[in-house]
DNA sequence: AGACGTACCTGACCGC
DNA sequence: TGCGGTCAGGTACGTC
């Protein structure tokens, strides 16, 4: 599931419960993760305290008290929960630590995701991190940022805002869902947009994906009392997964139109509304 | 350089 | 019930 969202909400769970809080005790199931778990992880973690936790891109990164920092991903299908006492372990728990007194899971059947280590001071120098584009939610996203970042580009719009190093953040849920808002046909090669649908567009990734974080905040108030899972939250999607709907505010019959179409893209589903984008 | 395609992995679901 | 095929929210890498 997880896309900027999510993991903004796994990232804010996680700070309410383990921020300050000491690590007694790490235990690594599986090392076969995306990049192999560092043999040194649990060396590492062990008795430090977390002193900072934040997102950037779809990464979790918390700082510790000795200069090192964790850095995590959910990959397609990752998750983290929290717990005040211990649950049994289930299949695909990989990481499991003790923070004060909660115990965090990393749980991830494809084992897309991944855990690894770097000095907090040479993070942005981290392979990771490197290539990433700016965060939607912030200033340097700006409109004229993406039309200098498009200009020229043959790929379609929708491929061109889920890459990473264009935007980071923007998954194929949030991209169909912000092409939709933005009235744009997903297949528009990204160099044909006018400045104004590029406007349009940069408001459209922030406001979609400012919904969906204010839902998962609001699911998380009782996290703790509930399942414990971070940033698996009800979310209401325009176009995603609604082939052959009616899209909100529907002006044509999907009867006569077929609706919500789904196409492929880069290998990905793609939900787009024919009527409304162009 | 940019545009594609493919690979990584498990599980859920669907039709036969 | 079993089996094969398809699909899934991400990213890196190889090839043209």
């Amino acid at each position: 599931m997880p896309e900027l969202p999510e993991v903004e909400t796994v990232c804010r769970g996680l700070a309410k419960v383990v921020l300050g809080q000491r690590i007694s005790s790490v235990l690594v199931r599986h090392r076969m993760l995306r990049i192999p778990v560092p043999p040194t992880l649990e060396k590492k973690l062990r008795g430090r305290v977390i002193t900072h936790i934040k997102r950037r891109a779809k990464y979790i990164i918390m700082n510790l008290d000795n200069d090192q920092s964790a850095i995590w991903h959910l990959g397609m299908s990752g998750s983290m929960t929290i717990a005040k006492n211990q649950k049994p372990v289930e299949k695909h728990d990989h990481i499991i630590f003790k923070a004060g007194k909660n115990t965090v899971t990393f749980n991830d059947p494809r084992r897309f995701g991944l855990v690894t280590m770097d000095t907090t001071k040479h993070l942005a120098r981290n392979k990771l991190f490197r290539h990433l584009g700016p965060e939607p939610l912030e200033k340097n996203f700006s409109a004229e940022y993406l039309a200098r970042k498009l200009k020229g580009k043959k790929i379609a719009i929708k491929l061109a805002i889920m890459d990473q190093k264009t935007v980071v953040g923007v998954g194929n849920i949030y991209a169909s869902e912000a092409l939709f808002h933005a009235k744009i046909d997903p297949r528009r090669k990204a160099g044909s947009l006018k400045a104004p649908e590029i406007r349009t567009l940069v408001n459209a990734i922030r406001k979609v994906l400012r919904q969906a974080i204010a839902a998962g905040g609001s699911s998380l108030r009782d996290y703790v009392q509930a399942s414990g899972e971070l940033g698996y939250f009800q979310h209401k999607w325009a176009v995603y997964d609604k082939k052959g709907n009616a899209c909100p505010r529907c002006v044509c019959s999907p009867e006569q139109t077929g609706g919500i179409k789904r196409i492929i893209q880069g290998g990905r589903a793609t939900f787009y509304c024919p009527v409304k984008q162009h």
